[in-house]
DNA sequence: ATGGTAGCAAAGCTA
């Protein structure tokens, strides 16, 4: 049995956040993060200060200006047939997958969802009617999958009443309405995914990873979301064996509005 | 009830 610890971390661009995504590894020393929302192409990625701090393997999906994912990692991780690896579930070209193998054998899949727009009616805002879509999509690909898998990333929809800081309040904001609640509980069942998140910090404990910037003071008014998340196949979940949010790393000097997930497995 | 902030890249889009 060897220790494996995997980060996700919605960036909000890499190339603004750098100083504290290298503080945060040298922190945390994962052996894997996974990002999303990079916002940069590939050949501009700052992959010199990752391969310094050790992260040598680097598997990138960036675009112009928007979304961007990549894993950056100090294991081997590999790519297979690249088009089986960067899902387009949106079907319309945008950035937002990256998948991995690790030698272990477990499947790594990093994702961006997007975000739905603001109206949460797919006839007014097609926007929202594209991340169902999304999340429809990838419920087929859950169907299929025959691997031990870890899917984690920026999902976009907080499901649970104590995934947001006002359940009541944010029935109607995209994100919480029981539409993509309902969306998101069809991509669990697809494939009998653990909910990490959950799994070590059990309802009804507060739970978020995600503040609007907002707020005048993101922590004295606390209005957080579960945006990101963690899932694993069955058989990934019971080698878990710690999970947390890095709430501190939303103070941190020019911050994402999301905070890294951190989960150690015994493999 | 509204507007509040941030990044990219050069005005408005996305979040």
């Amino acid at each position: 049995m060897t220790a494996l610890k995997i980060a996700s971390w919605n960036i909000n661009s890499v190339r603004a956040r750098i100083d504290i995504v290298e503080r945060f590894l040298r922190e945390e020393q994962p052996d894997i993060l996974c990002l999303q929302e990079t916002k940069v192409v590939n050949d501009i990625f700052p992959g010199g200060i990752f391969h310094q701090l050790g992260y040598t393997h680097q598997i990138l999906h960036g675009q112009r200006m928007h979304h961007g994912v990549a894993i950056i990692s100090r294991i081997p991780i590999r790519e297979d047939a690249e088009s089986q690896w960067r899902f387009d579930w949106q079907d319309n070209g945008e950035a937002r997958h990256v998948g991995v193998q690790l030698d272990c054998g477990i499947r790594l899949e990093n994702v961006y969802v997007p975000a739905g727009g603001d109206i949460p009616d797919a006839e007014l805002n097609p926007k929202f009617g594209q991340k169902l879509a999304f999340i429809e999509r990838m419920t087929r690909w859950a169907e299929q999958i025959s691997q031990p898998t870890l899917l984690v990333g920026d999902f976009n929809i907080a499901p649970l009443e104590c995934d947001v800081w006002s359940h009541k309040q944010l029935l109607n904001v995209v994100s919480h309405t029981p539409i993509e609640v309902e969306a998101l509980a069809g991509l669990k069942a697809a494939h009998d995914w653990v909910d990490l998140g959950r799994k070590f910090v059990p309802p009804p404990e507060r739970l978020y990873t995600w503040w609007s910037y907002r707020a005048q003071d993101w922590a004295a008014s606390d209005r957080g979301r579960r945006l990101d998340h963690m899932w694993a196949s069955p058989e990934v979940a019971k080698l878990a064996t710690a999970h947390k949010v890095h709430e501190p790393c939303r103070g941190w000097l020019k911050p994402s509005d999301h905070v890294p997930l951190v989960t150690e497995f015994e493999v």
